[in-house]
DNA sequence: TGTACATCAGTGAACGCGCGTTCACTGATGTAC
DNA sequence: TGTACATCAGTGAACGCGCGTTCACTGATGTAC
């Protein structure tokens, strides 16, 4: 083993065949480190390896190089925040589509302090080639216009138009994300709610 | 010379008992050196002292490590960011207190924007210690609250109490630069003056 | 059934690189006597 | 005035480290005949 020191985990070889399983084990793995990094430096190629519990020179079958194997990443973290906002929206009572948007900015919020390493891959600049390569957030800022769309259709009334009042409403809320993570004396996650409660009054009625 | 490839300027040493301007030109040297890399990746000790004309090891006279040249870099860019602030408000009309606010959100906008590596180290985790190092957020969040009280003073009404309405429209325009420096589709800088302005028309009135 | 060969999943060791940091030093300029 | 010494600004060379990447390899499992 080149490395086998803390830190490397025993692994057993996937069964012939099921090679491919690795590059998904690699992006869990390095989705779990990111949670124990609470930031995205020291996110290495080589991190990321003794995180699966491989030899770095493994990770080449599967990402043909840091950069693959960052976007790779980017592209995981991307679902993974789909799936805890559209979440939210179904949790939240199907008639009422104010309670529903409320719900999405609170869980963006919570996933984006609760997970600093994982926010932070998400909304960074990426390696040069914008060739194929986009970040969450065509996806993120149409589903908070079409939220306040829904809201508009309900009843209420907003005080921007079309979907801007959604896009607003998320671009302020990622802003305040930012400081909470830029800023140790704004680290503190129940300050949000009160503010995301400021935006939404700010935009409805 | 350690370093004498390109890069490397040359330099005439300080004079006796001047040996503190170096210390500035280390700071001047990283900061023209945040505006050629768009970025704060590659801003090593080493880089610092190539673009300064200096060996790496002559750094430890004025910063006793990598962190302590990161948090004079800091105070350094804090120091200009407070200052191009100041001149927005001063180059506003006196007696128009929304000018001034207007004038400020768009003078943050286009530094930030026009410096993406000054911004990302303004906005940016600091080294471990919080002890005596703190970012421009305090100073800037008070700035704008102070703005919009100027406002309310004048006459206008605002839909947010105290200096509440500053620190939101501040932290939405500081989410918009973010989103600016982290999506290759959202880098048009002239799509911020009109979100500035739906944002102030949300605020006022 | 046996056996030669192909394919698979993954490894170990090495490479060159830039990094942060240390340390003994150099040469110029000041000061004490 | 000369001279020994102190102080100053800054250097050059080396250190160990973790990094990304390459390459020939190993051992297990499948397949063709």
């Amino acid at each position: 083993m080149a490395e086998g020191g803390p830190g490397r985990a025993t692994r057993i070889r996937n069964r012939w065949g099921e090679g491919e399983r690795l590059r998904l084990e690699i992006l869990e793995a390095a989705s779990r480190l990111l949670s124990e990094l609470d930031g995205d430096d020291g996110l290495s190629l080589r991190a990321v390896a003794r995180a699966t519990g491989i030899a770095p020179a493994s990770v080449y079958q599967h990402f043909s190089d840091r950069d693959a194997l960052m976007d790779g990443l980017l592209a995981h973290e991307c679902r993974r925040l789909a799936a805890v906002l559209e979440d939210a929206r179904l949790a939240a009572p199907p008639d009422d589509p104010l309670g529903q948007l409320r719900a999405q900015l609170h869980a963006y919020c919570e996933f984006a302090t609760a997970n600093p390493g994982h926010h932070r891959v998400l909304f960074r600049r990426g390696p040069g080639s914008t060739e194929g390569r986009h970040g969450p957030l065509r996806d993120i800022t149409s589903a908070f216009a079409a939220a306040c769309e829904r809201c508009a259709r309900a009843g209420y009334t907003l005080r921007l138009p079309g979907g801007r009042a959604g896009v607003v409403v998320f671009v302020a809320a990622h802003g305040r994300v930012a400081l909470f993570h830029s800023n140790p004396t704004e680290r503190n996650a129940s300050l949000l709610r009160p503010f995301v409660e400021e935006l939404i009054s700010l935009v409805v009625e």
